[in-house]
DNA sequence: AACTATTTATAAGA
DNA sequence: TTCTTATAAATAGTT
């Protein structure tokens, strides 16, 4: 007939839960925005999508629109002044971006709802496949992005003009080595076989520990290329 | 030393009791917000001017003004096709992640609140870097896990051999498959050290895009194997 | 900022 | 959805 514990802070996994609680915290929300408007004279704004992407709003002056001017004025200002207000955008916003660390760390372990240094191998196997292939797509997106960008080049303003630089040269490089993996397929399947022309910082070799066959890695130390996917990738086993 | 009665909605005249006021609802509310967006999967946005003209936001996703143009078109289209259409919402909003695609994306696209497709370089760049630092995480604490399961067999084995000892049965065998152990791992250093003996399945060549080195990998299709940090990993480039 | 007597919010069940 | 109720959470007034 009541609640047995405190309530853990994730996603409502049951969607007839989820959206009870909806329902009922939205109202309970929405009834201390509009006590803070009244009890304290503030200014308040609140919008919620549901996961259905049903709207609701709360305005705490006649036109919810003044508020959202109000707001996008200040921060034109304050980004015209250099103003940042670190405490604010930190402790309250609930989402910190501590420089150093990583955002997905962050992200991914409010997912889980616990520390990473609980998630167990299956948790992890699971996250390595699930990473491998969102870096899978951010590059390609890159590449396309990049291609796109070069198509626009004429159109671009002069404060682009580094960056247009800089996306040609990483283009040519892309070109060459593209045109360099061609050549060298061939070459390659030879080396593989041979294992000539090794240079310094690219070696190691050793056993397979999940399948019989012996096989050889040999890497520059600064980047992968699987002859597989044909990709090149940086660097991260 | 404790409120005495129900709180009586109007504006609290004492200034500094006002002020107390707010900063403490201010922050209750922003937990609340912070809560229903976790709990229900929501989209919120709070906007709160101080009587005294400072700002305090609140957003579940990057950007609060991802939900301010979320919200301005959703009037837009109300004002054409009338109120609260929910399917018009949904198929607006449509999760369009299918089975394809991995959990993660779902969770980061949630966080930017927008479709990847609408991510710019800026943004990719900094995602790309976030993930590449959350899968050496995640594969240190694989490691690590492994490592920490091999120790944990090693005591069981070893509890084992006492049983065994004990019960005086068959401790020649365990001794004897403990030196052919021993006697593989020398054999698979040497067969490392001289990279002979490549079999099918354990190929690629080509060069690094970053720096002018030649480079060859080699690898068996199932595992890669690292000389810098002397470690397997599931090949996974 | 910390405390605590109370009020208020709400999860789960009906 | 709405009501009930046990319990968690917020907070007004105080230190």
């Amino acid at each position: 007939m009541a609640r047995r514990g405190r309530v853990e802070l994730r996603r409502v996994e049951d969607r007839i839960s989820r959206q009870v609680r909806f329902s009922k915290r939205r109202s309970g929300l929405f009834k201390k925005a509009y006590e803070l408007a009244v009890l304290c004279d503030a200014e308040v704004a609140l919008v919620v999508f549901s996961p259905a992407g049903k709207l609701y709003e709360f305005s705490s002056i006649l036109s919810l629109e003044k508020t959202i001017d109000r707001y996008q004025k200040f921060m034109k200002e304050e980004r015209y002044f250099g103003k940042h207000d670190d405490q604010k955008q930190n402790s309250e916003q609930g989402f910190a971006h501590s420089e150093g660390n990583s955002k997905l760390l962050e992200i991914v372990e409010r997912f889980f709802g616990t520390d990473f240094d609980k998630l167990n191998m299956d948790d992890l196997d699971g996250l390595e496949n699930d990473i491998c292939h969102a870096l899978k797509w951010i590059r390609s997106r890159k590449n396309k992005l990049m291609m796109d960008s070069l198509g626009n080049l004429s159109s671009k303003e002069k404060s682009l003009l580094e960056e247009r630089r800089l996306l040609q040269s990483a283009v040519i490089m892309q070109e060459r080595s593209d045109a360099n993996k061609i050549a060298d397929n061939k070459a390659a399947a030879e080396a593989a076989g041979t294992l000539r022309g090794i240079t310094e910082g690219h070696q190691a070799s050793g056993r397979c520990y999940r399948c019989p066959l012996l096989f050889v890695v040999v890497r520059c130390g600064v980047c992968t290329y699987s002859s597989a996917s044909g990709q090149f990738g940086s660097d991260a086993t």
